[in-house]
DNA sequence: TATTTTTACTTGTCTATACAAGTTATAACG
DNA sequence: CGTTATAACTTGTATAGACAAGTAAAAATA
């Protein structure tokens, strides 16, 4: 089956504890000898742990004194919004499929350089427009590889967002990837979706991320309007 | 005085043999064993400087293969950039000082927070205008704290790069930070400098970037004229 | 010859331990 | 009381070794 390794196991558990608010904002994660005693790991595995949580932001480590729970950044998939009012709680987001999974062949002038495995299996192609505090945000378009995703087609990714679903039902998680960041004037059809004038500046990305699974990879292309929100990263 | 850890040390000298082509794209790396007995190190700490060098983007490992190296992404400071024209090879890259650094108060309405230490010791202030292929590509403005800086408004920044200058003289080094992104129309006085057209759209970043000195946090807003060039980043 | 198995190598995970270096509260001292 | 040492924590760095899991070439087999 599906074993993980402890110190994934660790992290999933902390991040769980830190998202749901177990730890406040501010406060200090147990010390490392704690955590051993606690889980029965040693601290190398520990740390290793502790090092994820620091690249996903959720911790700072300061030397001396501990680990400190930092507020996760409002995200969405593997994007992090920021409103542009300071007004922030809990945010209302929507997610809406324009286009539901289907299955179909890559294009022939893809942006992205394709494995022979990739290009053989077809690609699963998705369209989403994606709402933050009512208002839509950000289009995006996504390119999957069909490998072994059985039933994927017919999910629902309305509530769960597409890496979510990746993750808890097909164990594929996201371990990096790279991106192209440009800014654009917004073509028609598109800005009719996010309500804003034709010719307008926004975010214009292309990103390819790596999974787990050796050779599949995920493709998004994304138009993301920056007047109102903001995206927000961490490196 | 300044004494490295091990592992930095190795990744030191690995990044610089990388960059200076000792080895091609694509090859090998020595594996880690080899590398333990070369250096006189053990294998952990072996692999918390390769660990760095994925993080940099410079190797990708594989599990029962090795590490292979990667070809570095063009690069001003911390910015990747990638021509949209294909024909890539060694860039004309320069750098021209708008405003040579000075001493000055922080602005009132500095759009990130500042430590008590930061705001007491006033700034350092100065503006850039760098060109790729010859061709302006983006205006930046920078602010980092005028803390034991010895000489450092005197110093030339023509050539050298800022971080390449912080790390060399004041053994400075970026190890994280954080931004936020966004499309704007580029406002008149900085589309002159970057030769477009005012209400063009651009990237507009403001970053903070921390570094190995407590405290000690360089910020940075960026006008990007994305149209000739792209912003390229992995995560 | 073509296929399968073995072997030798690689990185991935993990244990156990030690000391260095930074932080903070307590205890000792003037 | 205020200041300085001390002690008890914390994370950072490093050693030494073990086994698991993935890769690729060599060896054995059909």
């Amino acid at each position: 089956m599906n074993t993980m390794p402890q110190y994934r196991k660790l992290y999933e558990i902390l991040r769980r504890h830190i998202l749901s608010g177990v730890y406040e904002e501010g406060s200090l994660l147990p010390s490392e000898n704690e955590l051993c005693a606690l889980h029965g790991l040693t601290r190398p595995t520990v740390r290793q742990a502790l090092e994820s949580l620091v690249k996903d932001g959720l911790i700072a480590k300061r030397q001396g004194k501990g680990s400190i729970v930092r507020k996760p950044p409002q995200s969405i998939g593997i994007l992090s919004i920021e409103g542009t009012a300071s007004a922030i709680g809990d945010k209302y987001l929507k997610t809406v499929i324009l286009q539901k999974p289907v299955i179909r062949k890559w294009e022939e002038n893809f942006p992205f350089e394709l494995s022979e495995i990739e290009r053989e299996s077809g690609a699963i192609y998705l369209e989403r427009l994606r709402y933050v505090d009512g208002k839509p945000v950000f289009y995006d378009i996504n390119h999957l590889p069909n490998i072994n995703l059985p039933r994927f087609t017919s999910r629902s990714l309305e509530n769960r967002s597409l890496f979510e679903t990746l993750r808890s039902h097909y164990q594929i998680r996201i371990n990096g990837g790279e991106q192209r960041i440009q800014a654009i004037r917004c073509p028609e059809d598109i800005a009719a979706l996010l309500k804003i004038k034709k010719g307008d500046p926004v975010l214009y990305l292309q990103r390819k991320m790596a999974t787990n699974r050796e050779g599949f990879n995920i493709y998004s292309v994304i138009w993301f309007n920056s007047a109102s929100h903001t995206i927000f990263g961490r490196f």
